[in-house]
DNA sequence: CCATTCATGTAATCGGTTACATGATTCT
DNA sequence: AGAATCATGTAACCGATTACATGAATGG
């Protein structure tokens, strides 16, 4: 009993996994889907690194699968967590997070739009303000559709409808703020700034 | 007269080097110091990606580099941008944008909040706020800084200050937001919001 | 004396994307 | 007839991080 089974260091979209699968079993082909909604809004994966992670994990003990045969349809491997997979589940939530530093090639386009046609570049922050304004309303109905599901489980600290919740949250001020920043710029471009208001 | 150059591509991180190099000439040095700040609040590299993308972007002939010898430094090399460069760079600024896909270690943790301790995912989130408000305190006095030395420059938008000012509005909106969100998320789990307010 | 700054590079590795590969069923 | 959905994998490539490597001058 001189140390643990050798886990060789989950990755972030490992624990993205063990995450979706706390909350059911699922197939990699489920969890790829998952990925993209609601947890898509701040981690995601194609199925090409889904399925090899699944192997990896289960090789550390953290998941177990069993295989269903379906007649009309291909047969899947069904994913569960085990005693195990919780527990590296709860112990990665409670250590410490790094604050990520974000690439966001709009923003470094801005740093360099001096040099740029200002009417193009409107366009642009109008058409990026557009696409943030299009997320954020589809934040707000899907919060609104989970008050009407969920009830007061969404403030329930020990509900998964809370994580959802949370999560939802923090996309839909993202999203806001976003949008404001692009139509702040289109406002500048557009020559409401140049005299200083 | 068939084709142009045959310029292979330039990534990212190569239009992030070519809008600093569009301020003034720079050795690779300075650039990596300039990823950090005020660029690097949405881009950033290590020296280790930028020699390489330096070379790549000399042999694709979008900039140049002059030997400057130091009699108690090391030697550099000083890069400036060429006129291809700067096409080159314009050419990229008209372009499309694709909007990025973030990935966020602390909002996946959110997620799965309900299987955690409170206190302890509290005072992690009580953490992160803290530090999203000195980001957000040093993105003011940053732009409070500008407003003193760069005046209406920072209104106009062939000014390079106005790039400057863009990237900064976007920092401290983001900042905001983000410290918002935890703090809300930190009330939640002392238990403001269990029974609903 | 040791750490930091200035200054430039290379190598190993890792996480993620794109593309390759297969194949049945259902919908348009 | 062709596209989309379900379902699972592998391989090549690329961008980015970490570590390796060197070396003089300055500051604590």
């Amino acid at each position: 009993m001189t140390g643990s089974p050798r886990t060789p260091a989950t990755s972030t979209l490992g624990f993205a996994l063990l995450g979706l699968l706390a909350r059911g079993e699922q197939s990699g082909y489920d969890l790829t889907q998952g990925l993209k909604d609601p947890v898509g809004y701040f981690w995601f994966a194609r199925h090409s690194q889904v399925y090899p992670e699944l192997a990896r994990l289960e090789a550390a003990g953290l998941v177990q699968h069993t295989l269903v045969e379906q007649a009309d349809r291909p047969d899947k491997k069904v994913y569960r967590l085990t005693g195990e997979g919780g527990a590296a589940l709860t112990a990665w939530l409670a250590a410490d997070t790094e604050v990520p530093r974000k690439r966001d090639e709009l923003v470094l386009k801005a740093y360099s739009i001096w040099l740029s046609e200002p009417a193009a570049s409107a366009r642009m922050m109008r058409k990026h303000a557009q696409v943030h304004a299009a997320h954020l309303a589809e934040f707000e109905t899907r919060l609104a559709c989970l008050e009407r599901e969920a009830g007061a489980a969404l403030w329930q600290l020990d509900s998964k409808w809370f994580g959802v919740h949370a999560a939802l949250r923090r996309g839909i001020g993202y999203e806001r703020e976003y949008r404001d920043w692009c139509e702040w710029m289109a406002g500048c471009l557009e020559g409401e700034g140049v005299s200083r208001r």
